[in-house]
DNA sequence: CATGAATGAGGCTTCATTCAT
DNA sequence: GATGAATGAAGCCTCATTCAT
């Protein structure tokens, strides 16, 4: 109902009338083009850089996104977008449960090496995790923990959250090693995922933080 | 007996290194108060803090560290030998080496979570390994993992590149839940660390990268 | 046709170059008050200065000449340009090749005086001479120099470096003894053409470095 | 009768009771490492260097000379002395008027060449003649004015002044040119010297500000 | 007195953000 | 609305001068 409403601002074309014929096409040129920026080099980039590379001048930026924080939010929302759908459709295939948890990391991690301001930003995660992006995120993880744990393939007790730690530090893990080690984090991932299966001595150790 | 002279600095102050009562202290201040800014805001800070903080002007802080550049590093240098020290000294009072493994994992990353600067320049292990605090984490994790390795404890194949690239992942990791999750990643290390355990189905995958 | 409409601005505004009105001015304003300050106290004046003369902010500053560096050679151009200009317009009136020599020393001369930036950058003259007025201003000279021998009123073997050497050298007469001695350089300049005449004694020796 | 109670300071002893010892040894290595680094750097130097240069500390330069410019007018007192020493040498050896006159230009401008500070601080010939330095040179100029005007050898009118300005003129073409064109400043010399000889044509201009 | 460490004002430059055109 | 020029607060670093040892 909600969300139906957010979206029938037609209903009152006068208030938030908007032409959007190139205002769009401008707006998404920005967005393109930081996060290009962004991916290459972190959120530290110059905000004309991005003005530049959208082919857009500076107040058209800053009419879009008023903070050079707003512009960065957008973008690490789509991206961390992309990489959740991109990641959970390269685990859909699978009928395997743990096969389709195996593949989501293998992709994920894959895809996302090169994505620096994302790395810099996962820190966001739990300490704002408000971003449409990341919530998407957890969603495929959390379907995919689901099902492995259903299938008794997961270690008993192991988390979305552990998931999504995982995630995010094998994903510094790559980020590191990408340009002089490039195979290492491979086994790193092997690892964790074996430690992940069910079958260990120990159970892990509780954690009372957990929302819930 | 020159050379016990020239020890004996006390009966020819005039000659050599004069003392510089102060200038040791100070220098100490600068590296301490950098290392606290560091370590709470990266290595973004603005020169000033730190002098402001170490009670010296701009001029002490350069004549000791001409660029900043030079200062960060030291303190870099500094912290990962206090690290990987510390670590160390956590893992030699345990009997069993797996028990040392773990120890070691547990004090690092507890002793570590507080680190900007150290977490955005592991980056360097690889890329410039010449930090020579680095190097003694890692001479530290290769004893380690040869004592695991040769009591049996350690999965085959597992390298001490491989037990240093978890350390840097769980580190990150430590510093992203640290201030909202607190004990989540004592759970990713528990999961690693079976995962290194042997008796897993499949062997590692190979690294063709690494040297020798 | 479309080259035209290129030129015909003002009906596609869009298009290239929008007429930056304010820009052009205060780029200008940038130049001119560099070039007063430049003039009044050398190179070494702090860029604050010329920002404030010129009423732009640090940042316009920086905008138009990236570093000091660009506005001092701007600066220098042009007013080696202006000052090698006025000299020849001040040569091409008399008829008589010898009075044009003198005339050019004269206003050249006259109209230096206050300029510290260009004298303390004369030393390019030879040492980095791509520098365009310094070319404009050598030019000029040849040409006053080739005429000059050609009616037989030069001393034999004189170069355009020669004059231009003197020219400099007086120029910097003129600059220390305008503020104190007003008409000394004037003699000098007198002994000095008289100097440049034919009819002495010995040849001048010869310049072995001259290229060609 | 006044310089000689300028000397007699000793006869009171307690007044201004000097430890002599090695006082004046650092003063003297002071002045010498100044004024090396003076001539190759000319005054902008960083007063540090001539500190280390000279074997001293910081505080006993500033014990010496309590501002940089106090050194700076020391060395330069000096070393126009001496300046004005060697080529008054050069120039009582020859017993025509007219070749001491040139040997002089010809003494001063070589041993010139090095020497930026001195170059830089020509300016102070008129606007502070009470450079020491400066009034030697000066004397030295007089007396071979005077001689070679006796002689009947130099131009009706020609002064002190003018021969001092054509040293300080020439001087600076000789710093300009001695890296890339060495020999170009000698032809110069020769042009200003032929111009100083009497038999030309018109009088010299007046100098109405001579003073006297 | 000598030493050289300490001081801090001031110089150049960058960049997020605002504003005139 | 779009444009890109303008703004100015920081940021890094230097160096003449002072001061504790």
């Amino acid at each position: 109902m909600l969300d139906l409403m957010a979206e029938a601002e037609p209903l009152n074309p006068a208030r938030r009338r908007a032409p959007r014929a190139d205002a769009v096409r401008n707006r998404e040129a920005i967005v393109e083009a930081a996060a290009e920026v962004l991916a290459e080099q972190g959120a530290a980039v110059d905000v004309r850089e991005i003005a530049r590379r959208s082919g857009v001048g500076m107040g058209t930026l800053y009419r879009h996104f008023p903070k050079k924080e707003d512009l960065v939010r957008t973008v690490l929302r789509r991206d961390f977008s992309q990489w959740a759908e991109s990641a959970r459709l390269a685990a859909v295939d699978a009928e395997d449960p743990w096969a389709a948890l195996a593949d989501f990391y293998q992709q994920a991690l894959t895809g996302y090496a090169r994505h620096r301001a994302i790395v810099e930003n996962l820190a966001l995660t739990w300490a704002e995790p408000d971003l449409e992006g990341i919530q998407q995120l957890r969603r495929v993880i959390e379907r995919l923990c689901a099902r492995a744990t259903a299938a008794g393939l997961l270690r008993p007790g192991v988390t979305t959250d552990d998931l999504l730690l995982l995630l995010i530090s094998l994903g510094h893990a790559v980020q590191l090693t990408d340009e002089c080690r490039p195979h290492l984090w491979t086994r790193l991932l092997h690892i964790s995922l074996d430690g992940l299966r069910p079958g260990h001595r120990a159970p892990l150790p509780a954690d009372p933080d957990q929302p819930r």
